[in-house]
DNA sequence: GGTAGACCTGGACGC
DNA sequence: GCGTCCAGGTCTACC
């Protein structure tokens, strides 16, 4: 079934998917230069269903395997709202980009939504497994937590859903830790799917949250797991901008960018950003870097 | 508040 | 092929 989505210009799907490595992660499915994308997901009503989404002109045109009914279709427009940024105002953003030549290409590519997963929660498990791994680490985490416990796609049972919190709480930890060889991440996996099937955390709700970023930020250190990168991370992902995710990456290109390549601080990265208030997160996430 | 060491895996490297 | 070393954030214990 086929059904467009509209966007607001600017807008460039393939701007969002170039934001971060995101479109590299299962359930994802795309190919460079990332110019349309393949999602699985398993719905509210559990049925599992693969979205094929690309844009022409000014609308997002979505491919479902199969029929949906309306509920299914609301809510895999609403979800695709979310994981693409759509209601996102940037023209502030613009503004301060366009007087910053580093930034500009923001501008002219119609960049600056990021892409996130359809649930806050996959985004959280993801953020974990981006900490102390490479990033072929943390693609192979993502894969086999999605091969081994994603509910398979009717038809295609290649093809596989992040698994829920619920189906992740009851897989054992050690299988976690073994199985899918998250290691020591295993039992911060674990208590956050447990914590989130339990109801104990309501992590969806921070999509929307109106709490201040410091405070949101408070609520995020307290999840096990989530350090001060993890939470900037995950700060970014809601749309909060004002944090830097810093991790040896950021030490390293703001060491060549700003200081000849001398070795620098976390400190020295919030400086090289600072003047740009509100949207820091976002000056250095998108900043055209020499190297 | 700051710091050292442990955690776990894959990749690079030397033999 | 095997062993060693290193990179990558967070947590905990300790000062």
């Amino acid at each position: 079934m086929e059904f467009t989505l509209d966007v607001q210009p600017p807008f460039s799907l393939q701007s969002i998917l170039h934001s971060h490595g995101w479109i590299q992660l299962a359930s994802f499915v795309s190919d460079a230069p990332y110019q349309e994308f393949n999602y699985t997901h398993q719905l509210n009503n559990n049925r599992v269903t693969a979205w094929h989404v690309r844009q022409e002109g000014s609308a997002l045109l979505v491919n479902t395997d199969g029929q949906i009914n309306g509920a299914e279709k609301a809510e895999i427009s609403e979800k695709l709202a979310w994981m693409l940024d759509l209601d996102r105002d940037l023209s502030n953003f613009y503004a301060v980009a366009h007087q910053e030549p580093k930034l500009a290409h923001v501008v002219d590519k119609a960049a600056g939504r990021i892409l996130r997963s359809a649930s806050f929660f996959e985004d959280t498990v993801k953020t974990i497994l981006t900490t102390n791994t490479s990033w072929s680490g943390t693609k192979r985490m993502v894969q086999t937590l999605v091969d081994l416990y994603g509910r398979p796609l009717p038809g295609d049972p290649a093809r596989r859903a992040f698994p829920t919190p619920e189906q992740l709480a009851e897989v054992d930890m050690e299988a976690l830790r073994l199985q899918a060889k998250l290691g020591y991440r295993a039992p911060y996996v674990s208590e956050l799917a447990r914590r989130v099937a339990s109801g104990d955390l309501d992590l969806e709700t921070y999509k929307s949250s109106t709490l201040p970023t410091q405070a949101l930020r408070k609520e995020l250190l307290a999840i096990k797991g989530i350090g001060t990168y993890a939470a900037a991370n995950l700060l970014m992902l809601l749309g909060r901008t004002d944090y830097i995710p810093i991790d040896s990456y950021a030490l390293k290109v703001v060491s060549e960018e700003f200081h000849d390549g001398v070795p620098v601080k976390p400190a020295d990265v919030e400086a090289a950003f600072e003047r740009f208030g509100e949207w820091k997160g976002m000056a250095f996430w998108f900043w055209d870097y020499a190297n």
